[in-house]
DNA sequence: AATAATTAAGACAATTTTGTCTGAATTGAA
DNA sequence: TTCAATTCAGACAAAATTGTCTTAATTATT
């Protein structure tokens, strides 16, 4: 489904954005043990994230991660696709090159239809949802 | 979504089922012309399928891969799990090891019900569907 | 029986993905 | 200012996936 990298990001954006309360940073040995990742791999997709503008980083001491609130409104679509890229939300249910509209397989409605449904899934999940429900129920990152 | 050797084996499966009509076996080179895949890597990926009784194979002048009416009633979900596993039917929608039913993200239910979906379409997905297209609709198996 | 054409098997190789190391740059605190 | 703690950057390494080669076994045809 989603590269194991993809999860990894996921996970972490997730731990990010619930722990950007009170303007602290979040560092890598943080986020690493509490999503189950390396801690310099996760540092890696991160800075890859922050250059792409998904979150704010700062260095030296104290430094770490940070999830603004316009930052959290960002979908979960988004950080798959800037890192997988769209082949799960687009791609074939048999690993063709292009979706034939005109010739379709026997799968190819049903099939377009599911993926839409996922597509919308990513869209629709956005950080700040995880974030609010912080509180009450939190959310599992790791296998405990 | 799927390994790059699960879709190779769609596809060939596929091909293999609708050209394996009047006993006449069907070789890797034509297989791989037709896919669009590696001749010596659709070989090992069929042996591999053909040992768990996918499919029937014969050495020797004039043979190749069969197909015959019971194999061709399996799914495509079968294939996928022989190849890939389950984890694209029971997988996490963030990637962690086990689903929490108890203490669900916000995205649970919502992805369950999608990846439900999808797996449905694998499972009543036979191999005799394509087939039976063959006729009027040839399916694509191919970028052409 | 000899030959040609095929899959079977296992080792090998290339590529991609995942993960690590090292040193530099930056930042806040003492 | 100095120091310690952090990300940044790029090279490096390990592991997994994808792909190839070589030889053997088998089969049908001649
Ligand atoms: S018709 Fe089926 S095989 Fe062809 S592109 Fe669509 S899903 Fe894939
Ligand atoms: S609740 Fe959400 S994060 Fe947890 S296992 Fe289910 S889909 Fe994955």
């Amino acid at each position: 489904m989603l590269s194991k990298t993809c999860e990894y990001a996921l996970r972490a954006m997730i731990y990010v954005a619930q722990n950007s309360q009170n303007g602290t940073m979040v560092n890598i040995k943080e986020i690493s043990e509490n999503i189950g990742s390396p801690e310099l791999f996760i540092g890696k997709i991160l800075q890859n994230l922050s250059k792409q503008g998904f979150l704010q980083s700062s260095k030296g001491r104290y430094g770490g991660f940070y999830i603004d609130e316009k930052d959290a409104k960002r979908s979960l679509a988004d950080i798959v696709v800037a890192i997988d890229g769209d082949k799960m939300f687009r791609g074939c249910g048999v690993g063709l090159d292009y979706c034939s509209e005109k010739k379709p397989c026997p799968i190819h409605y049903e099939y377009k239809e599911a993926r839409t449904a996922i597509h919308n899934i990513y869209k629709s999940a956005t950080l700040v949802q995880f974030k609010s429900l912080t509180r009450d129920v939190p959310v599992r990152l790791k296998r405990t």
